[in-house]
DNA sequence: GTAAAAACATACCGACTAGTATTTTTAGTT
DNA sequence: AACTAAAAATACTAGTCGGTATGTTTTTAC
């Protein structure tokens, strides 16, 4: 095989299970030595494709935690169609979409907020980033939806993103402790309900 | 000195350093170590009052986290008064008597979730008993201000006390990565514009 | 006074931590 | 086949982890 392109699935093959292991059992307390033993590797081929711990956590967030948002939470906003309806649409799918595995461990990327969130600038500001970004769609289409006269707009929209944000990032931390989904379904409840009261 | 009291003393002081420890440091990652040393006290004092870290981090929620939960968000939402007025009275009240330290470090029972939530199903049922209490409160309160006909009742108590909890968890994860209380001042705004939606 | 009990301190264990330095393996080129 | 450079494996350092076993001091009850 091209040595190149083997070197490349290597670090990947790193990437997927320092976040797997990550997503799991924290960042802190996941040591470089379970993710080469999760890997079949050894510490060397780490220390080969990073320069330590804290470049494979940035390189986590810039890659595996914003595409994962972008994918799903963010490009969708950017979406033709009513306002309301890509926003609930958009929600609501990726709430549908969560395996048993997903509900139980929450949200990457509110996991990281939370353990690592003060923990080190870096980290912060790359989280910062996506967050921003988010809020930044949720703006976008709530503006387009104003302009177009279908959303009221008595609210700042920033408003309204930072609160859809955090209600979703808050439901994602908070279902860990439950052994079922009524806890989703009350929390969709309402939040469908938020959106529907944002209607002109 | 009375030896009970000397005793109780102790062991609130270790109480009191591991919460403050967890807090700004996360659970896992904070040692028995380095909780006797910040109370000057040593490893065999520790094993006396404790049998192991995982009594402590129990004791920690149903305690420290309990009762801060309790006193501060809990118990003022059985005041008298309109309803949509306690809600608004509480969650600002918090809000605003935030340090900047209780900023930067979030909230301690949202740390707890989101680091421990799924790790050991002591800790779970205890902090899940915390949110369902909680819940309860805004539920009864909620529930009052529609028979005193001061609410609209279209929509579950359940589903918009769910959702306001989980906003506010949410935005107390997310204002870690920021230097400034701008998103804090937004989710505000759209907070206060949700309750009073909510008003016949 | 004195003995029992409670409260705390000290020393240590085996396993694990991040990170480094060195050696071996592999793949591609001449 | 000889050479080279990157990739990966091995061995190691210096320190931390949760937990235990045992020692010493303080308090209480009689």
């Amino acid at each position: 095989m091209d040595q190149v392109l083997k070197s490349q699935r290597t670090k990947q093959l790193i990437l997927d299970e320092s976040y797997k292991l990550f997503y799991e059992h924290g960042f802190k307390t996941t040591s470089i030595d379970k993710i080469m033993r999760t890997a079949s590797l050894t510490k060397g081929a780490f220390y080969h494709h990073f320069q330590n711990k804290k470049e494979l956590g940035l390189t986590i967030i810039t890659q595996k935690l914003q595409n994962r948002i972008y994918d799903k939470m963010i490009s969708p906003l950017y979406d033709q169609g009513d306002a309301s309806e890509i926003i609930l649409k958009t929600f609501n799918e990726r709430l549908n979409s969560f395996s048993l595995y997903e509900k139980q461990h929450g949200c990457s990327l509110n996991n990281f907020i939370n353990e690592i969130g003060d923990y080190e600038t870096a980290y912060q500001s790359a989280m910062k980033r996506i967050v921003d970004e988010w809020k930044a769609g949720l703006i976008h289409v709530l503006e387009r939806g104003k302009s177009e006269k279908t959303l009221r707009d008595e609210l700042s929209s920033a408003a309204i993103a930072v609160y859809i944000i955090s209600a979703f990032e808050g439901i994602r931390g908070i279902r860990k402790l439950y052994n079922d989904d009524t806890i989703i379904e009350e929390y969709k409840l309402a939040f469908i309900n938020y959106i529907q009261q944002l209607k002109k």
